[in-house]
DNA sequence: GAAGCTTGTTACTTAGTGTCACAAACAGGC
DNA sequence: GCCTGTTTGTGACACTAAGTAACAAGCTTC
């Protein structure tokens, strides 16, 4: 409860909490109860109520949760309050879908930079910033300081950036392409792979 | 070995050795090692060789395991093999994003539509697919069969196409909006959230 | 003040995972 | 042809996590 890590099964339910939560804010709700936050997670309510209990009483009983402060404290508890820094790198369609969807502000990850090597995207605006070429990325690490980097780049150049954001001090890789990127192994990527995972969900409600 | 359900942690694993599976043979490999995946996948060796003894002698000692026929004994584990039809909802930068990237193409999902309702984006040309309008919808979902549907729309949008997915007898949706949506006990709904991973990644690796 | 929820918490059972160990099989070098 | 090194396949076992049931405490509403 003070220093300990937290398993590796707390944490994702706690991230998962934390996504229904944040969808259930944007839906206009201000309470929730365990048993709602089964329904969308298909957590049990019990294990809920006893991943939450094991930090606090953020509870009231008869009445559920207060989704703010709940959001609060699973961010304190997952050490992720606050604002991260994260660079994106490639201005085509999926790097534009990222800038503009909002959807890493809503987790206080604010996009420090979109970088990209085509001179006709660079200076183009997206959303609030402005294309930068790539090779202003050492500068803009230097200055503000980067935590993720985002790869929304053609496969073959994944493994370059990566080298790159690896010698700019970055330790999360968040990896769009199909590429396999090689990092030293305090370094962490993790690969988008929507496909596979709708093959698992596939195997479980289909057969 | 025969009826019985693979328990969830076996088929999240097998979802994720196809993941890299897939990249590897992408990047040209034609062999790997149950060390080599343990790299990508942070699972044990022994627990990969484990989860994949229990469904056959998939592997050559002192070689490895051939990454061709291991994807194929993977997805004939999983049960999904062949084809699989999904519609696209949105042709915006994110559907423009999926419909071009060949993820899903590549794991066996043939997009047999992509539907917007802005007469703007209707006719034009995404990847091989022309986007026709959302009144279509169940016109193709009767001709073809759809098994997937993929919300790339607005969140104002997504619990409206949901419900028509749902009329339609789509049994699993993708949602990439942030949304919050409700759908009968037997439709699976899966939410992309890629900044609650990026929170999971970060608590692990920088605390 | 009473009824109905919902949380917080305990105890117990069940099942999955990590780990060590080692034999069997294959490749490559000599 | 044989030896060396590598990698799979597999057993045993301890450990941890997860599912389940049950119930008291506390809040809201009527």
């Amino acid at each position: 409860m003070t220093t300990d890590r937290l398993t590796l099964g707390v944490a994702a339910r706690l991230s998962r909490y934390l996504q229904v939560l944040t969808q259930a804010k944007r839906m206009g709700k201000s309470s929730i109860s365990s048993q709602a936050i089964s329904e969308y997670t298909n957590v049990n309510p019990t294990q809920i109520r006893r991943d939450l209990s094991g930090f606090g009483k953020f509870g009231k009983r008869g009445v559920g949760y207060d989704i703010d402060s709940l959001i609060e404290q699973i961010r304190k508890i997952l050490r992720t309050s606050g604002q991260h820094n994260i660079a994106l790198f490639g201005a085509g369609n999926l790097g534009q879908a990222i800038a503009t969807s909002g959807v890493f502000a809503d987790h206080g990850f604010r996009i420090c930079g979109i970088f990209d090597v085509d001179p006709s995207k660079v200076g183009e605006p997206v959303g609030e910033l402005t294309v930068q070429h790539y090779d202003e990325l050492s500068s803009v690490a230097e200055d503000v300081g980067i935590e993720v980097g985002v790869l929304a780049v053609p496969r073959d150049a994944a493994q370059a950036v990566a080298d790159d954001l690896v010698a700019s001090g970055v330790k999360i890789i968040f990896n769009y392409s199909d590429a396999l990127i090689s990092v030293p192994s305090d370094v962490t990527v993790h690969t988008s792979s929507p496909a596979v995972e709708l093959l698992y969900a596939l195997y479980f409600y289909l057969s």
